[in-house]
DNA sequence: TAAAGGTTCTATAGGCTTATAGAATGGCGC
DNA sequence: GCGCCATTCTATAAGCCTATAGAACCTTTA
């Protein structure tokens, strides 16, 4: 088994299949045969490049979260208003879910089954997204985008959750236009539903808030 | 096997425990021996509840959602205003969670292993509790609490992907403040995170929208 | 105490799953 | 063509899981 390219790109291969059957039947739902039957080799074969089914696991959240991770660094380190990092971030989470990366939904439901020990790495990558995620809104609070009283950690969680919950319901109906949830969660989650009273009540039938 | 009262009440106690376990391990994950160890009996004697491990699920979820739609229908038909509606429906979802109904948690996550023509109760029951929901959002808009832009359907879909993040989160950490985590939804959910502007921002110091 | 019937137990068939060992295959340089 | 080595295959051990059958136990009622 060696470092050569062709097997590092199989193994890739076999990831990815582990990841779409994982997500389809979790994890201990799933078997090996299932998966190497989506790979097109025999049972046995898969063996070639896992150690074991948990270690299979373990990759595929790996690849699941990682790109999603990085792809947050970008973000955080970029120079933008806060209302731009928001909508990347949720573009960036949902396209991940509508270009069918498995990965990350068998990261999101699956992860738990994996031994503490395996999961170290995971919860530091998770962790590291969470806080980057929270400094944009700590940024967004100190140059006065966001309410003073705003709880960062609670605002992350619920980006986190809110893009978890849309990225399940964008995989099940395809025919969803990904740009208009994207923009409605962005709408939530900067003005909620409310209507704006205030300065525009003088003139409702206004323009708005020009 | 009567419909005796003893009956029922162990057959109930059995589908608590596989709720317990479901939520813990998964359907796939959990074992027979493993629901009937936590009800103190032997593996085979559960088959005197259950026709099946598929029945218990069936079951678990049934038990898991039902009392959660009478409550949304009693919301729903109650004479509040939105907002109370609003603290209401979060209030009902969130205590499911903290009140350590597993039961709800394995509807979410494990009902798609049902095969689906089990599933058909389950669905009527989960569309019955969004259009509920829907509608409360509907009244909002039309009494002129809520924009007139705003997406019901979305929204609707929205506060139970929010409830279900957060549930998730106050069942792993026994130690949040519930009633603090449901007040901030709120508030995301009518207001967003931005910091308002309009008529208050004249005086910045003061009380606010007093 | 005996009979009846509800409840739980023991034992097991039958099937499926993971993981391993060793044989077969196939491409590639020589 | 030949040997080499990566890759895949076949076959199987060993264990686990569901579901069933029939025995054993226990409580109630007459």
């Amino acid at each position: 088994m060696p470092g050569t390219d062709r097997y590092q790109q199989h193994r890739a291969q076999a990831i990815r299949a582990a990841a779409s059957v994982f997500s389809e039947k979790g994890f201990h739902g799933a078997t090996t045969k299932d998966i190497a039957e989506r790979l097109g080799i025999k049972q046995g074969s898969l063996y070639y490049y896992f150690r074991s089914k948990e270690e299979a696991l373990e990759e595929v959240c790996l690849f699941g979260i990682r790109d999603y991770v990085l792809r947050m660094d970008q973000i955080a380190a970029s120079d933008q208003p806060f209302e731009a990092k928001l909508m990347a971030v949720l573009t960036s989470h949902l396209s991940s879910y509508r270009a069918r990366n498995e990965a990350l939904k068998v990261h999101n439901d699956e992860r738990l089954y994996l031994p503490s020990g395996k999961r170290t790495r995971l919860k530091e990558l998770g962790t590291h997204y969470r806080e980057k995620l929270e400094h944009i809104f700590e940024e967004g609070v100190a140059d006065g985008t966001l309410r003073d009283s705003l709880d960062c950690h609670f605002a992350a969680q619920s980006v986190i959750g809110i893009c978890n919950a849309w990225g399940d319901i964008i995989v099940r109906d395809p025919d969803l236009d990904m740009f208009a949830v994207i923009q409605k969660c962005a709408d939530l989650l900067l003005d909620g539903f409310r209507e704006r009273r205030g300065a525009d009540s003088v003139a409702v039938a206004d323009s708005g808030h020009g």
